[in-house]
DNA sequence: TCCTTATTGATAATAATTATCATTATCAGT
DNA sequence: ACTGATAATGATAATTATTATCAATAAGGA
């Protein structure tokens, strides 16, 4: 059987912290599996929460000491919401751009590769800033909220 | 003397508040001042502590209530920055894309009449969503730090 | 299986935000 | 300008979120 996209992930991020010497420890796995799972970017507390619907669940403090590993190690990023603040989202390759529904916060991630270099030139000579890099966010309706 | 922008901002936002029946009180006018007169967005406490060089100062309750009023108001908004969570900024007509210098915070406006609406109708055909709000941020050094 | 030590859980400490309430000050109506 | 109704404040308690501490535990190489 194909693994999944989420198994693929996962068995990439337990790599990553091997290579870099971390321990794959229950609490991380726990952490890392309603991460991937999630369709939307969860706080820390939300992701807390999650766990505690698991027999066994991580302290809080593990919670947080796993995200702060993660997003060293750039698997995780924080995604930026309106009304609120961030959540946890995985990382992916290449610059992405990102589609939130306001209904009920499915993410989606779309590649950014959409050329706007050419804006980006022309606020450099505009301000005289240098830009090095951009956040790009979509907010909107999913078509599971639409009907 | 011609109104300085700052003035124009604070005069106008001292009518909305009169219109929504709010007082005009010192506090406020402490915050709004702050806020104004700032070339980077701050949090709620980085405000307080700049009230704090004031002979009198509001309490810290009072930054908060400001600040929820004024958000309501839509007077101001939370502009989320890298490595951090949100600073104040005011809010502009029509929709603005913003240009955040790494080294020194400073913030510039742009007028986000860029034509991006090509790439919102690929995104809607590709996802099945309805869009209809973005937020685009630059980063980057401004002028001043890349010297 | 054993041993080293990274990691955990429990909890204390810190920081940020919100709620409470008696006192103060804005401003509409004289 | 004065006055009164009451919105708003300041002080602080309560709540919530995050970080630090440290003895006990468990991951994973030998």
């Amino acid at each position: 059987m194909e693994p999944s996209t989420k198994d693929r992930i996962l068995s990439s991020w337990q790599d990553s912290l091997h290579r870099h010497g971390f321990r794959v420890t229950r609490p991380r796995q726990q952490v890392m599996e309603i991460i991937t799972s999630s369709t939307t970017a969860l706080t820390p507390q939300e992701i807390y929460q999650k766990s505690l619907e698991e027999e066994k669940f991580p302290g809080i403090a593990s919670i947080y000491r796993t995200l702060e590993m993660l997003e060293k190690l750039g698997l995780i990023q924080q995604i930026h919401q309106p009304g609120g603040c961030h959540g946890i989202w995985p990382t992916f390759e290449g610059h992405n751009h990102y589609l939130i529904c306001r209904d009920c916060g499915q993410m989606k991630v779309i590649e950014g590769n959409e050329d706007i270099t050419g804006y980006i030139s022309r606020i450099e000579d505009q301000t005289g800033y240098r830009v090095d890099d951009h956040w790009l966010q979509f907010f909107g309706t999913c078509s599971d909220c639409l009907d």
